[in-house]
RNA sequence: GGGGGAAUUCCCGAGCGGCCAAAGGGGGCAGACUGUAAAUCUGUUGUCACUGACUUCGGUGGUCCGAAUCCACCUUCCCCCA
């Protein structure tokens, strides 16, 4: 059988991923399918590095604005409509390029991650934060070996978090949430996807790039959209307020801190994430590796390109470039 | 000019005679990750021939069996009076 294919684009934080993916999508008559966990939320431009009016005009993206502040996701909704995206580039005679750096979203399309019809149990979440609350992490963890030995062995009780979902999983479903996860590896993906990641060696020069970049938004009026978002009650939402760009100037608007304090912070902040995100990829034995330390745009391009043709060979007869 | 305080490992900062290579936090580095993931969590962080040894707590010289901790002088910084 002959499977889908989808190309994929990722790396840190500024590593250079949107600009990539615009240009190969160009070339190839494709479209984006934005994998990113924070340009789904509308209004959150600037701090999120959003593709600019220009690229999303010369290239259709998916995925990306479809979120108000307030509204909570998930990589199981998120898997669910990048499927559609997918289906739907296909009809149009075109080929679907992702291009984000929320390894677990890219993870989960790439591997077709099954997460299973589990009701989520509210109600249940806060009775077990009153728990740790008053036990402590310990005997929360505890209960969690009583129902799911497995995932307890793998979840450190500290991480209570994911504690609180195992559990909320088995009491929701009445199945082990480590046996939801052995069923979802077993399904063979749906996809055959070329994964290219951008990397730096030299972390410096990451590091660097996002430095200007943090000083580019500030230019660009970054606080100004912080400002506007917080008064419509950005601080209070369950994810899009988790953002890094938006939450480090709290502070600020506290009176605790002065605004470079703040954008110290925010490169701080951005350094350490692109750190979790090399982690996570570096674990991806089977990605195309870009290193992208001293090499120009079109250099990085023309690498990127070649696999993609290569990749992408037999589509390209059909594909509506032709 | 006079008086007082402070100098600690990458940074902040505890320690005030042995249990100190030195708490804690930050940062760095490494790692985990299946419904909040830009989140959440873990380990490690003087050197080495690493169950032990060696060099560290502004500098120099003392006291003591023993000093980051006590004394003297020096250097730098801060505060108060002038």
């Amino acid at each position: 059988m002959t499977y889908t294919k989808i190309a994929v684009v990722t790396g840190p934080t500024a590593s250079g991923k949107s600009a990539l993916a615009v240009r190969l999508a160009k070339h190839f008559c494709g479209d984006i399918v934005s994998c990113d966990s924070m340009q789904l939320y509308r209004g959150m431009d600037i701090g999120t590095a959003k593709p600019n009016a220009a690229e999303q005009k010369a290239v259709k993206h998916h995925m990306i604005d479809v979120l108000d502040i307030k509204d909570t996701f998930s990589v199981a909704e998120y898997v669910k409509a990048a499927e559609i995206c997918i289906s739907n580039i296909y009809s149009k005679g075109r080929l679907p390029f992702f291009c984000g750096g929320t390894g677990l979203y890219v993870d989960a399309v790439v591997n077709s991650t099954e997460f299973g019809a589990i009701e989520s149990l509210p109600e249940y979440r806060e009775e077990l934060k009153a728990f740790v609350a008053d036990n402590g992490a310990q005997k929360l963890h505890e209960l969690l070996k009583e129902s799911d030995p497995e995932a307890a062995e793998k979840i450190d009780y500290r991480n209570v978090k994911r504690v609180i979902r195992a559990l909320e999983v088995y009491k929701s479903s009445g199945v082990p949430i480590s046996e939801w996860q052995r069923r979802s590896k077993l399904l063979p993906p749906k996809y055959d996807s070329l994964v290219i990641l951008l990397e730096y060696e030299d972390r410096q020069t990451l590091y660097s790039r996002i430095n200007n970049r943090v000083d580019s938004m500030m230019e660009s009026g970054l606080l100004n959209e912080v400002k506007l978002l917080k008064e419509k009650g950005l601080f209070e939402t369950p994810t899009a307020g988790q953002a890094i760009g938006y939450k480090e100037f709290i502070p600020y608007f506290n009176g605790e801190a002065s605004i470079d304090e703040c954008v110290e912070n925010l490169k701080s902040e951005s350094r350490r994430y692109a750190k979790r995100q090399m982690t996570w990829f570096r674990r991806n034995g089977s990605a195309k590796r870009i290193i992208a330390d001293g090499k120009s745009e079109e250099e990085i391009f023309t690498e990127a390109r070649d696999l993609c043709e290569e990749f992408f060979k037999p589509e390209l007869i059909w594909s509506v470039k032709y």
